[in-house]
RNA sequence: GGCCCCAUCGUCUAGAGGCCUAGGACACCACCCUCUCAAGGUGGCGACACGGGUUCGAAUCCCGUUGGGGCUGCCA
């Protein structure tokens, strides 16, 4: 195979939406195993406001999943030149024809029609051989043939067949002369030399336009292109199974990031999306290049599963080493000014959710005593952000407070003055490493007739905060003697301030 | 309404006529491990939408039904 060009082309239109992360994945791992070009097209042509930001996310975002394009970003909106020549040259091929009607005008013959039994919708050719001259708020329809099927021959769903007397003349210059979507994206194609075109599913009625465009414009013009191979992936869904939909459901890539997915696990999973990579499924990325097949695509719509991802995501925070999961935490826990780090992105539609930032204040973070507790933390977040609240006690200047955690494991117990009281007088001068405290704090609950499991909780919310979080005696010996105790001390002055 | 697509556990999938009393993973449940929480281990629950064909034999091929989805804009 001649290495092929394929080409992503989103519209920027806010943040990097999952389904189109998945879309440029497979057009990527396709150009790549095939030592092709992957090419980034920017497709700006309407209403495009904030163009540069949201044409930045993209590039970000890309580049976060290491999908960097090889030739781009091409912006649509800078093609008028071909744009307008391909218009001319279909005009003056008779395959164009200026129209005159509104919409109004479209939709009430379209009622008059079904009121005398025949229904069929859309244009039904009123202007078609008036022969009206261009100009004047008129658009350009395309002369549709009446008879016969266009055939799109795809990679993943076989022929498919569309019937012409079905398609309508379609518009794809508007009445201010500037060309629509199907036109503008078929022309882009040619003028760029695209061989597959790899899109979402929901493109798929729209192919049958851009290939009579597509002959037609072989006709008109001097160059005759092949036409390109075409891939219609499958739709990415909500759990009710319908398509991911920028208001109700967390599309934003952007989004995932903040929260900390690694971009490898990112990418893993969305790979997964429509397509296996065999026995096991979380692999890395030489496999997907060596496994990936467009034939073997499934053709269904696939759930949009996040639980799955944080599993995945989760699986592949474990592999780190730990310089690599601490070097990964970093804009979490100790976000460098000028650097990417999280909040930093906010949903354009809502302004909101952007991660907040660590807890505790850069000087009071000291990455030495985090990375002594990295090895426990690593194995106990499933996502990078969940890092802060799980070390925080470490750099805030008094334990964390946790209504909750204070009510169930030290208000509520009875032994808690009692079992503070005795780890206060045990941790005063036993041996201060992990092992000897979990000696003498297993004494202490023996002596009390308890399971250590149970005796562990008040002082673990009394030093840590919360009644869930790090092995208790790591972090202690971490924390150091001194601050245990004085927040020991504390938690037994705030239970009994009388005494 | 019209055109098109799709149909294996709740979810993502393996399966390309006999290897399938349908395999794996996520989720869920139970147990084990255990200083909390995780992680890990073991086991469990759980699907070929339905009806006709074709065939010695169908999850796999064909037709129909039903169900779901997409498109149907002078948006991209």
């Amino acid at each position: 195979m001649t290495p092929p060009r394929a080409r992503f082309a989103p519209s920027p239109t806010g943040y990097f939406h999952v389904g189109s992360a998945r879309a440029a994945l497979f057009n990527w791992l396709f150009v790549r195993q095939h030592g092709g070009t992957f090419i980034l097209r920017i497709e700006d042509t309407d209403e495009a406001r904030n163009r540069a930001e949201w044409t930045d996310g993209i590039i970000d975002a890309l580049s976060w999943l290491g999908m960097d394009p090889d030739e781009g970003p091409y912006f649509q909106s800078a093609q008028g030149d071909a744009h307008q020549a391909a218009i001319e040259a279909l005009w003056d091929s008779g395959a164009l024809y200026a129209c005159a009607c509104t919409r109004e005008e479209i939709d009430a013959r379209t009622k008059e029609r079904a009121a005398a039994g025949d229904p069929t919708p859309g244009y039904d050719g009123h202007c078609r051989d008036l022969n009206l001259p261009r100009g004047e708020g008129r658009a350009l329809r395309f002369r549709t043939p009446d008879e016969g099927v266009v055939v799109v021959h795809d990679l993943v769903r076989g022929e498919v067949e569309f019937p012409l007397r079905a398609l309508e003349d379609f518009i794809c210059v508007k009445s201010d002369g500037k060309p629509l979507f199907v036109l503008a994206n078929a022309v882009d194609d040619r003028t760029m030399a695209i061989s597959h075109v790899i899109r979402g599913e929901d493109q798929l009625p729209t192919t049958p336009r851009q290939i009579l465009l597509w002959d037609a414009l072989n006709g008109a013009q001097s160059v005759t292109l092949a036409l390109p191979a075409y891939a219609h992936l499958p739709l990415l869904v909500n759990e009710s199974g319908k398509k991911l939909s920028k208001r109700r459901d967390p599309v934003a890539v952007e989004m995932y990031r903040e929260q900390g997915y690694l971009p490898e696990a990112f990418r893993n999973y969305l790979a997964l999306l429509g397509w296996s990579p065999g026995e096991e499924e979380i692999v890395p990325l030489n496999v997907l290049l060596e496994r990936f097949r467009l034939e073997d695509v499934q053709r269904s719509p696939a759930f949009f599963d996040v639980k799955k991802l944080t599993h995945i995501d989760g699986v592949y925070i474990r592999a780190l080493s730990i310089d690599g999961f601490v070097a990964a935490s970093r804009p979490w826990v100790d976000p460098v000014p000028g650097e990417w780090a999280p909040g930093a992105w906010r949903d354009p539609d809502t302004g909101a959710p952007a991660t907040p930032p660590p807890p505790w204040s850069p000087e009071r973070f000291d990455p030495d005593v985090f990375a002594s507790l990295a090895a426990v933390t690593q194995e106990r977040v499933t996502v990078l952000a969940e890092v802060p609240e799980l070390v925080d006690f470490l750099f805030l200047p008094d334990a964390p407070d946790d209504p909750d955690s204070w009510q169930k494991g030290v208000a509520s117990d009875e032994l808690a003055p009692t079992i503070l009281a005795g780890a206060l007088a045990a941790y005063e001068s036993c041996p201060w490493d992990a092992a000897s405290l979990h000696e003498v704090t297993l004494a202490l609950a023996e002596s009390l007739g308890r399971k250590l499991g149970k005796a562990q909780a008040p002082i673990r919310v009394a030093v840590m905060g919360r009644t869930r979080g790090l092995p208790l005696f790591d972090s202690l010996a971490v924390l150091g003697r001194d601050e245990t105790r004085r927040r020991i001390a504390a938690a037994l002055a705030r239970l009994e301030p009388a005494a």
